[in-house]
DNA sequence: TAGTTGACGGCCG
DNA sequence: CCGGCCGCCAACT
């Protein structure tokens, strides 16, 4: 069963409300890993591995922008999804990005 | 086994 | 203000 570390991970990312979302670091902090946010990406990246599914569009890094969209089935797959939830996205940048940014740290 | 990369973040120059 | 470097943990080659 769960003998991945970023278990924990995949459960923050789809603990992530429709109309919003997360940084890399954000996650990271909250499992102790504050500067391990590359550790966040790596879980992404295998992220289609893991079950059932984890909306990893929802994640997006520090500036708010569409960092790992190129990762996806389709390069704009991404986009159109957030914007589907709701959100405002110019330019592969989340526009009022701290709206709809969770940051746990400050949760 | 060792070296480099990776969907990042923070700090220094 | 902008650019470059180091640090984090794990995986890939």
């Amino acid at each position: 069963m769960s003998s991945n570390v970023y278990e924990p991970i995949y459960e923050v990312v789809r603990a992530i409300p429709a109309g919003r979302v997360t940084t890399y670091g954000a996650i990271a902090k909250l499992l102790g890993l504050s500067g391990g946010a590359r550790l966040v990406g790596w879980a992404m990246n295998k992220a289609h591995t893991a079950m059932p599914n984890v909306p990893a569009h929802r994640v997006v890094n520090r500036l708010g922008r569409l960092s790992g969209k190129l990762h996806f089935a389709t390069p704009t797959m991404m986009q159109e999804r957030l914007e589907s939830e709701g959100l405002t996205i110019i330019n592969d940048e989340i526009q009022c990005f701290a709206t709809v940014l969770i940051d746990f740290d400050t949760l």
